[in-house]
DNA sequence: GTGGTCTAGACCACT
DNA sequence: GTGGTCTAGACCACC
């Protein structure tokens, strides 16, 4: 079997009010950052990605020009894609995400008038209400 | 001063790649959630809101009607717009963005395989690393 | 006491969506309808039903006006406004609404698919549901 | 045939005092509801219905766009726009219209002083009247 | 004065 | 081709 892994989670679902080839590179991406598919795994052709989740190919050759240019894969002409062997841009890529989110988080608490900190004790307590 | 509050942030600056009536209504729902523009108060009209941020007025009319369907604002008919009364409805859209604040970002610590705790614990690190 | 009927409900709530105007026509017609506000009643100034309610005199004359109109109160100048005393208006308003209440709940049950009856039925059957 | 079903009655006649979008969401809403478009249906697209009804596209897209918050249509980027294919949302807003039926003509039939089932009675008679 | 709606026509991103 | 958004300007009902 050439691919041991799944490119995408087997019940992934398309969210259709969001872009379609967005929702795929986040998902491919996260899984190469987290090891899931690990560097040097080919890829799935643009086609077979297309045909195996119902999208249109240039939604699928989409997902894949925008992962390139990120350069978490790369196309060998005539060969396919695969994923990088670079494990500094993975890792860069993975300290990108991290910061990103915990941007976005800071500016949450920073929004309410609290502290992330606080925010993510919320989460506990919450919990306990509902149940 | 008829308005001691701003509606928005004065330095507030439209990013164009996004639409700006949604800028428009997470900026001001913000701004009422966090109790910068106290329940009660008298939001500009659509027609100064326009005006002064230079966009059309059924921009602002847009942005306007998305925070009466969430519950925030109330209009009343040829008398203006105000910010809700009902502190339930504001305590729970704060929960709501609580919630939802939360939820991405342990969606992206799972992601990386690690805990939100962990993830945030970075962030200390990865400051001193930028030092 | 000049007024021993209350022209509206006391806990009367103002929708801020709909026309105030029409809200108060309808809720005093009723209350006339009903025989809740006797034949031959005063009613309360245009000036007084405005201060009452906290909206402005002119909604309140608006409301008047309408209700004239429908022949269910009368106003004779320089003594004030009166509801009629010709029992068949109000009976034939009475009719009128009795009809159109009719006519909508029909459409509603012919729109589902189900005769009025069986809508009617519904309601046991849902209220036991909710329990 | 693309679309062996009708998005609106053939006569369906705008009523200029009320809102366009209004009147259509309300029209095709029922029409889903009672199966007469069945779920899964790609509905015409913005353009099409607004040059069919001699609309503005953007009056056709605001009738898509409240169907779509009220979760009865889907619509896929690029694609096109489509009845949900979720039986229970649709059972809901079934059940939502009935509700609503059932309490205007018991508010209306205890404005009168009467049971509900009395006053759908009167229609009997009245009727017989009439002939 | 207020918000609500509609038209006309343009531009954009996505498929 | 699809829907989504924005501008520009008009008309209306309501208060």
């Amino acid at each position: 079997m050439d691919q041991p892994y799944e490119l995408l989670p087997e019940q992934f679902q398309i969210n259709p009010s969001l872009p379609i080839y967005e929702q795929f590179v986040e998902a491919i991406q996260r899984r190469i950052i987290s090891g899931l598919i690990p560097p040097g795994s080919r890829l799935p052709s643009v086609r077979d990605l297309a045909a195996g989740r119902g999208v249109n190919p240039t939604t699928a050759a989409r997902t894949y020009q925008e992962l390139e240019r990120m350069g978490l894969i790369v196309t060998y002409r005539g060969q396919g894609t695969f994923v990088t062997r670079e494990d500094a841009v993975i890792g860069e890529a993975r300290k990108v995400i991290m910061r990103k989110a915990i941007k976005e988080f800071k500016a949450a608490a920073d929004t309410l008038g609290i502290t992330a900190e606080q925010l993510l004790e919320f989460d506990k307590e919450d919990s306990n209400d509902i149940l």
